[in-house]
DNA sequence: GTTTAAATTAAACAGTTGTTTAATTTTGCG
DNA sequence: CGCAAAATTAAACAACTGTTTAATTTAAAC
């Protein structure tokens, strides 16, 4: 797969990943995100070939050096739960900060047929729930941890909690007055972050 | 509101349902709900107005008796504890009988600003959240609860988990080995809700 | 300066979109 | 029956869709 995007296409993805989080794949179309970057409809079929291809290039473009980040985290000499609380402050600020294409990718296109650089995505998920694993089990070890939980379920808890937050992003302002963007994302990365991390800790050690 | 719906109607309704779940709202056009329910195109914009009304009567055809469901739950003569856990069974069994509309009002709604002249679904979700909090309020003054808990942050947890173990299906199909569709609806119901009560359960009782 | 390739453009293409119209058929009621 | 209201239809509407074409401008290399 080519790397090598110009400031020009750059400037496409980044726009197109704006317009996809705010009105959908479906619901964006090529003259939208020509008419925002101020380019020639033409030009997004010229650089990408096609608007699937776009999507493509944003993917790819957007999901580089996770894997990096949590193999590095892993190594850390950090006790169990203090990995898992980094963790997932780094998987928080990774969605909001990447937060249109992470959404087009978990749901939007979790439902349509078309497989276009799926196994990439597949991989990724994979290798993410192996660094969870180890991390867990580490704990474990240690004692720190219970031993019956079920590890691929954490994920969900993790991601979904703030998704399903993200998505009624107006439900939730309202209702804890959260009245400007950074208000909006201030709470995102204290409270919520904190909220998933309590959540996680309280299911790894509590004991019935 | 209007609640009477004809047959036909009801029958415009379930396709629609079918056909959003599929290929979400912007994805479906009104020629394939008609063409899938052997149907005139017009018989959509006569019946319901518009596409967007057509959607609404849809929330409100599929998500009525959820709050009387909840105020049952409430006025039942059980501990907290049990309160909460039967309240997840029965969210989670609602989203999953009806995921499609479930899916379409979180997610891919979520994030339109055009949209909205969806009160009636915001009045749903805070009805929901008020009896979420009369339950725990109960386990607080009976002292079986933490004070501390962000109670509008636990349905993001609870439905946030559902549907993010949803939305990436294949996923978890794979890593769990699910290989038919009613043992992937079987996890659910057992494994997948146990995990949900059991860590709202942590989160709730667990102190630091 | 000339040549050649890349970048950019306006225009056209062939479909599809949601919705409306006006005509026709079906239905229910006296 | 007759007749009015409701249901259903094909057709048209204008706007929008992703993509392609062919012409023009810009940039780089010689």
């Amino acid at each position: 797969m080519e790397n090598d995007l110009n400031d020009k296409q750059i400037q496409i993805l980044k726009i197109a990943e704006t317009l996809f989080a705010e009105k959908g794949f479906d619901g964006t179309s090529i003259r939208d995100i020509s008419k925002e970057a101020k380019i020639n409809v033409a030009m997004v079929s010229y650089y990408f070939g096609s608007k699937e291809k776009l999507l493509e290039a944003l993917v790819l473009f957007k999901t580089s050096g996770l894997k990096e980040q949590l193999v590095n985290l892993i190594e850390e000499n950090l006790e169990p739960i203090e990995k898992i609380n980094k963790l997932i402050e780094l998987y928080i600020n990774r969605l909001n900060c990447n937060r249109g294409i992470y959404r087009i990718l978990h749901f939007e296109l979790a439902s349509k047929k078309k497989v276009l650089e799926l196994e990439s995505f597949t991989d990724i998920k994979k290798s993410n729930l192996k660094s969870l694993e180890l991390i867990i089990q580490e704990g474990q070890a240690k004692g720190v941890f219970r031993k019956d939980v079920i590890i691929p379920l954490l994920t969900p808890t993790i991601l979904g909690t703030y998704f399903h937050f993200q998505m009624n992003k107006p439900f939730f302002e309202e209702i804890l007055d959260l009245k400007t963007e950074e208000a909006y994302n201030n709470y995102i990365k204290t409270d919520l972050t904190k909220h998933i991390q309590q959540t996680i800790k309280a299911l790894l050690i509590y004991e019935n």
